[in-house]
DNA sequence: CCGTATTTGTCCGTATGTATG
DNA sequence: ACATACATACGGACAAATACG
């Protein structure tokens, strides 16, 4: 059941310019999110259609916002919509989150350049922070600490670049990414090692060398796609195999 | 008024795999191209309210495709839209325009660097066959001519890629850069300057040099950053020097 | 090949929220 | 601060398209 949130009302603003203030949530938003998060949680698994009629009981709405979301959802590539036949949960083969993969890393390169060119200060400190902390949980081999870290130091380099629609962007290629594999994009094994990458960007972007904070951060997200082939390539030997 | 197109009808086919037979386009789908085309033609200007009872009435449907249209362009960034207030056509400032071309600079790299990867003799041939006939238009300093080829160009390398998402992620990119200005990001002046980069990029293609494709291809792009900023510079001086 | 059931697509009336006088 | 005007958001019913028997 979607309750409508009444938010703190705020001061009635002059409307013009780059206004971005959400002043009450439509249930269509609400919706999305909902089925977002119940989609990259895999509670609607890949492949599963999503009947209008069925959602709109579940919720508790009219049909109208369903729709709505599901276009918004469309839009974040988490679901495919054939006219006249409703909207799917997009499978994933690894083809596609291979080229993703890809998508990704230019994109994480791109920030990097742009955020070794201006970072300031305090957003090495709070970088070096993460690594810090990050280490403690390489030591002690805690899977479970190092995810959310690891999360949120990428978040912040892509943040640092200042480069708006590239910090828009980076969400949905990853959001399209965990459509393939919800766990993690980290393996325990590899912790330290994706640690050591993390070192050596924070180095560059400390310096300021805008070229080799890119390449690295590129690598970084490559190394990603190289972990996920080796995978692949070993079940693929394991499913041959048998 | 627009018209439902009822297409020839496809044999009855069994709906599993990966479909993606377009049986009858909706009327949202309609409108929204329609919409597309006006936005990008600057028939509807930039910061326009899309008013929906008006948008229904003009192309004589209800309301309900028309929201739906909508929120296909607010996917293409074409629009943006704010909740109980309606769309507005986007409009974007030079700063968001530069953002934009960093974007398409590091997509272009990637797309440089698969292509190059994976080239082959018929695709060479074609890029060729392009650079020969900008080639002819640059020297009778024809941009209309140009103009399409050069188009024609830069798309056969992204679909050259044969990285799906890539393929579709450029376009859209574009077609925001064109709500900033719709003449062309060439000047007459550059053809040649823009051409000797096509040759460059089409040598590191041809010899499948991966590196030097992906930095030509970008640099490329940035080219054309570097010559909206001078432009920029210019205008911004001349207006200060009034 | 045709009739039926199901699902999406469309329409319009009403409620809610926002800006303005 | 309040009332009014206007646009969007939502709900529910009908029409069209598709899949299945």
């Amino acid at each position: 059941m979607i309750e409508r949130k009444q938010e703190v009302r705020l001061r009635p603003v002059s409307f013009g310019g780059a206004m971005r203030i959400r002043r009450s949530e439509t249930i269509a938003s609400l919706i999305q999110r909902e089925l977002e998060g119940m989609i990259i949680s895999g509670e609607i698994g890949a492949g599963d259609h999503l009947n209008e009629a069925a959602l709109s009981e579940r919720f508790e709405v009219s049909r109208g916002p369903i729709r709505e979301a599901c276009r918004g959802l469309e839009r974040s590539g988490l679901i495919r919509i054939v006219a006249n036949h409703g909207a799917f949960v997009r499978e994933m083969n690894a083809e596609e989150a291979l080229e993703l993969y890809d998508i990704r890393a230019a994109l994480f390169g791109l920030a990097g350049k742009l955020l070794a060119s201006r970072v300031s200060p305090l957003e090495i400190r709070r970088l070096s922070a993460l690594v810090e902390e990050m280490e403690g949980t390489v030591d002690t081999d805690d899977i479970n600490a190092f995810y959310p870290l690891n999360v949120e130091f990428h978040t912040l380099l892509v943040k640092g670049s200042e480069n708006e629609h590239l910090i828009n962007l980076v969400p949905t290629i990853d959001k399209q990414l965990h459509l393939f594999r919800r766990r993690g994009l980290v393996q325990p094994g590899k912790m330290r090692a994706s640690n050591e990458e993390h070192k050596a960007i924070l180095a560059a972007v400390s310096a300021r060398d805008a070229a080799q904070a890119g390449a690295l951060m590129e690598q970084h997200i490559l190394a990603g796609k190289g972990r996920l082939l080796a995978r692949l390539a070993e079940q693929q030997g394991a499913a041959s195999g048998t």
